[in-house]
DNA sequence: CTGAAAGCGCTTACAG
DNA sequence: CTGAAAGCGCTTACAG
């Protein structure tokens, strides 16, 4: 492997300064046409290839946007993450994606390495273990624009894009009490997930307009958002002497699971129970029963996400108005309630 | 937003040079004990960040490595990188995740700013528009070590880690077979595709094997790996004069959505229809019927790709072995067949 | 064990 | 329009 090839060796080779070539590179208005032209040229040839590391030293920008997320692995956050893409990369942005798999070490470990990279800006999903939101304070101290995205938290000075939860719990909720339903219970991840928290607050306020009672073992939370633990969950709730007759679960892949196990106790849905879910799972509308849902736009909403750190970006610093959109997600009424 | 804090500031505010800073941080051994515990004492003081641009510049490493993927959105993917992630991040490595949707050009771009970001390699897995490989010829020229991970090419001097399509398509046919299924049908993406087409060649051997036809309006190859496709698949498929009692589906995305149209075309399966996947989504053992399946183990593969990246890494060019890794998936028989 | 100095490969005022 | 020069913030032989 070769010695890569550097500005100074075109330069060299043209009989002209590196700054010259280097204008002559980034396309600068301030050169003659011909001199670009045979910089270019040469470039080519030679097969040059620019090192973005000194570029983004020199230059203080990086064109990188850094996505930091709790997992890929689920269709929300893959989708929302093809939603900033397809900003990002119009605007000559380049995405770099991290997954914290849920881990505070890891989100914060993440976040250092993004902001000394010195990305342009920072989207980022909280894990659900993130309580102190230190590292990401900093961060915006250090000049960085943040946006958050989803899992946010209170107090930060950065943008945020988010569901509006309590809102769409209360709609779902409603949805399931007029279809008949009287013991409508929740399974939701963790409570001390701000999402999980606003969800329950829709779904009381639904059941309490409805004169329906609240009961507190009828909200189940489970450890991590997988089909396993909604059955367990739905077992651990048809094991109580008044059975639910609805329910609405925080995710997709939860209502997924429950239906799965509702299967195997020969639970009939929707006859015997309701079920609805919260997403925007591809899969839920593929499965039978095709799954009630409150569909949150995740592509725009990451579209939205790129466009405000964008515009942050372009600010740099200065006056950066701090927004705040709440999206609204839609009912889609399926075959599973 | 203050200018940030560098060596050189540290080394001013101790009276030593910026060597012995740098020294310091980085642990070096030749540096006193005393030195270095007041060089981090006043970096913490100082709240000093690195500047890995810059670092990375001089060092010429980056501890980092680049993945390329067709898409995230997708279990087998997310998985693989997930394995990929636990290997790098326990030697120090970070990953940057890029998705090429499946497009020719972008993956190109990717490549390149890859490479041009001197990460220290590339685990890549193609799209599915990729015929011309030069992108990644040049990268190796570059020496910088690349991994192909599943979707791989052939005459590259490149390590590659995939599955063994031909055997495992093999296996799962002949279990549909074996369930006295003899019009077997196979639904896949763009025979371009390597891997569809070597599953191709399993398939036609086990109906051979068995003494059955080979059809070729039995391949039904569809455009993009979606629920919907599959399902025009098998409407197309359900049309013919002998309509097939057994379907392979090259990814478990492709079966669940068969399974869906099946339901609304009032298929039975498995009675009237085996459908069985291919893959290794959890979601095809949550839905009903829950899909047969030849599993690939996704994280594992990732691990393995991580492990010879990094094994290539250290040898840094000299004498570094192309390995093939063609691993072996395994049929998990459930209630689809 | 520490420092002075060169260098990594670019960018960007400042002159001309 | 072009060049000389300083600088981005580190690392790393080379001396001592």
């Amino acid at each position: 492997m070769a010695k890569p090839i550097t500005i100074k060796d075109i330069a060299e080779k043209l009989n002209v300064s590196i700054a010259t070539v280097s204008r002559a590179l980034r396309g600068s208005s301030e050169i003659k046409k011909e001199t670009k032209m045979a910089v270019l040229e040469m470039a080519k040839e030679m097969d040059y290839h620019p090192n973005l590391l000194a570029s983004s030293l020199s230059s203080k920008k990086s064109k990188i946007i850094g996505v930091v997320v709790p997992t890929i692995n689920r269709y929300f956050w893959s989708n929302s993450i093809s939603g900033i893409e397809n900003i990002a990369y119009k605007e000559g942005y380049k995405v770099m994606i991290f997954q914290s798999g849920e881990s505070f070490n890891k989100e914060v470990e993440i976040v250092e390495t993004l902001a000394n990279s010195r990305v342009d800006g920072i989207i980022i999903s909280f894990s659900k273990e993130t309580k102190d939101f230190n590292h990401v304070h900093q961060v915006i101290e250090r000049g960085i624009p943040v946006v958050m995205l989803e899992r946010t938290c209170k107090n930060m000075k950065a943008s945020k894009v988010s569901t509006d939860d309590k809102n769409g719990a209360y709609t779902i909720t409603k949805h399931l009490i007029e279809q008949g339903r009287k013991n409508i219970a929740y399974i939701c991840g963790p409570l001390s997930l701000g999402g999980c928290k606003d969800r329950l607050k829709g779904y009381q306020e639904a059941l309490k307009k409805a004169g329906l009672p609240f009961r507190k073992d009828y909200v189940v939370e489970v450890e991590d958002f997988r089909f396993e633990q909604a059955g367990q969950a739905l077992e651990k709730l048809w094991d109580m002497t008044v059975k639910p007759d609805g329910i609405l679960c925080f995710a997709d892949i939860l209502a997924i699971g429950t239906i799965h196990t509702a299967h195997n106790l020969g639970i009939k849905i929707p006859e015997q129970l309701s079920v609805a879910g919260f997403g925007d799972d591809e899969t839920s509308r593929f499965i039978s029963p095709a799954i009630t849902t409150m569909a949150q736009p995740s592509f725009e909403m990451g579209e939205l996400a790129a466009q405000i750190i964008l515009e942050e970006i372009g600010l740099s610093g200065e006056s950066c108005q701090i927004r705040t959109e709440i999206i609204k997600p839609e009912i889609i009424i399926r075959e599973s309630t």
